[in-house]
DNA sequence: TCGACTTTGTGCATGCGTTCACAAGCGGTA
DNA sequence: TACCGCTTGTGAACGCATGCACAAAGTCGA
């Protein structure tokens, strides 16, 4: 209702000021991987494991323990020195951070094999991120519930996003319609999209957008593939200097 | 046939040595941006466009000129100064780097929401991947074609795998049997992964994994979410220096 | 209480990627 | 043919992120 965000947000933790600054400094990079260390965390909380050093922890997240440390230390020092990281705080701590203390509604449109498959997730791989509303072009769809909730047709877009404040949009649309999802999404206040469509949103500067693009992924694994293929095929290693070093290498 | 890539790899596109130490020099980074470019000429190309300037394709691509130019260069010198770039030739270009000449059969496993979502998919959007296997340890799915390709159980994963040259594998399976599919695929000799489940996989140097983690996506847009707000709600601007003893915050 | 050991937090250097700015090169035109 | 304007290709500067290495700070045992 009229919590637009407007004001107080008095709803959830307090966020002081020097947490406000630090966030700000956090490299982005930095916080994918908090989000990664926040599902270990989690994992290992629910396995009864109360401490942990960031020797353990960088290996279960796939890092090197020196970012690991440099990434806790955005979020601020929440270690103990010949002791490590009690569990729960940094948990507690991520997830501030991340902004999941507050709730998070999404909203799916387009509800083909990728948004059914969205739908059913159920909120996400732990809490945080229910799926509150689905959207389609297609009047089959309408009303027919996917994963409990009830698809709306996508004119209704701007209303139910409103009415449901939802923060997130996911786009799961083919591609020719995912620019006009996106407008009308902006247009109902969402300030963050997740884009599945192999398309290049175009979005106003306060709307933070991330795309999620397979076809992108697999023609870099070709790459890697070809490149791999290219190694072993050709001479081995007789490359005989020349390059390597400097990108350049005129003919 | 004898065409696994022992020797020649006369089956495809010469690749001489110069693109080859190219290829080893291209940032990964930029590698993503070629293949957003390869998508956004095809496009053109379909539409008629013999011809597009940096400018024009940055603009539709999302980057910056100079950086499009720049990554560019990294596959060769294939514009025409103060005329553009030729759309089929840089097409071909591409893919060729990408490796995109050669055939990769794909192999899905876990074909629950998003294992049938990826099955279905159909060779992804433009041409170059097909899905030629699928794989789920369930009894009741074997057999049952899902987008015109039979499941096979997770045991013959190796065989199978082996037996229609898969090149990349995709994990869509839970969290907990991703590693041990993940390990199967390797040693049917899948050396490219690309992984949906929130699992950091351990591989062997020689198999490049690419992981796609809806779960840190979300939480992602949730830090800029929160971000946003604190923004907002927060004194616009008081952030009235003093940021706590750290590092950086600038003026 | 003291010392030895362990692990964090971080200044600093290194390397990669992005951006800038401009010379080189090409087509069109007189 | 010679000039002019346009666009590419790239050297160089910059900035961010990574990794190293060590001092600071805490625990544990004697």
């Amino acid at each position: 209702m009229a919590s637009r965000r407007g004001e107080g947000e008095t709803a959830t933790t307090p966020l002081e000021p020097a947490d406000r600054e630090r966030a700000r400094a956090i490299p982005e990079a930095a916080v994918a991987r908090l989000a990664v260390y926040l599902r270990v965390l989690s994992g290992m909380s629910d396995q009864g494991v109360t401490a942990v050093s960031s020797e353990e922890l960088s290996q279960a997240a796939g890092v090197n323990a020196a970012k690991l440390r440099k990434d806790l230390s955005y979020i601020g020092s929440y270690g103990t020195r010949g002791v490590g990281y009690d569990v729960e705080v940094l948990v507690s701590h991520i997830e501030r951070i991340l902004g999941l203390t507050r709730n998070h509604s999404v909203a799916v449109v387009g509800i083909g094999n990728l948004g059914h498959a969205l739908a059913n997730y159920g909120g996400f791989p732990g809490r945080g991120f229910p799926v509150t509303a689905l959207f389609d072009v297609d009047a089959d769809l309408v009303g027919i519930p996917v994963g409990g909730i009830p698809v709306n047709h996508i004119d209704e877009i701007t209303a139910v996003c409103l009415e449901r404040e939802v923060s997130i949009g996911v786009i799961a649309t083919p591609p020719p319609a995912a620019q006009s999802v996106c407008d009308r999404l902006v247009s109902a206040g969402v300030q963050c999209i997740l884009n599945f469509a192999p398309v290049v949103l175009q979005v106003p500067d306060n709307v933070e957008v991330r795309k999620v693009d397979l076809a992108v992924e697999m023609q870099i694994l070709s790459f890697h593939v070809a490149r791999r293929a290219d190694e072993a095929a050709g001479v081995s290693d007789a490359n005989n200097g020349l390059g390597v070093d400097g990108m350049v290498i005129r003919p």
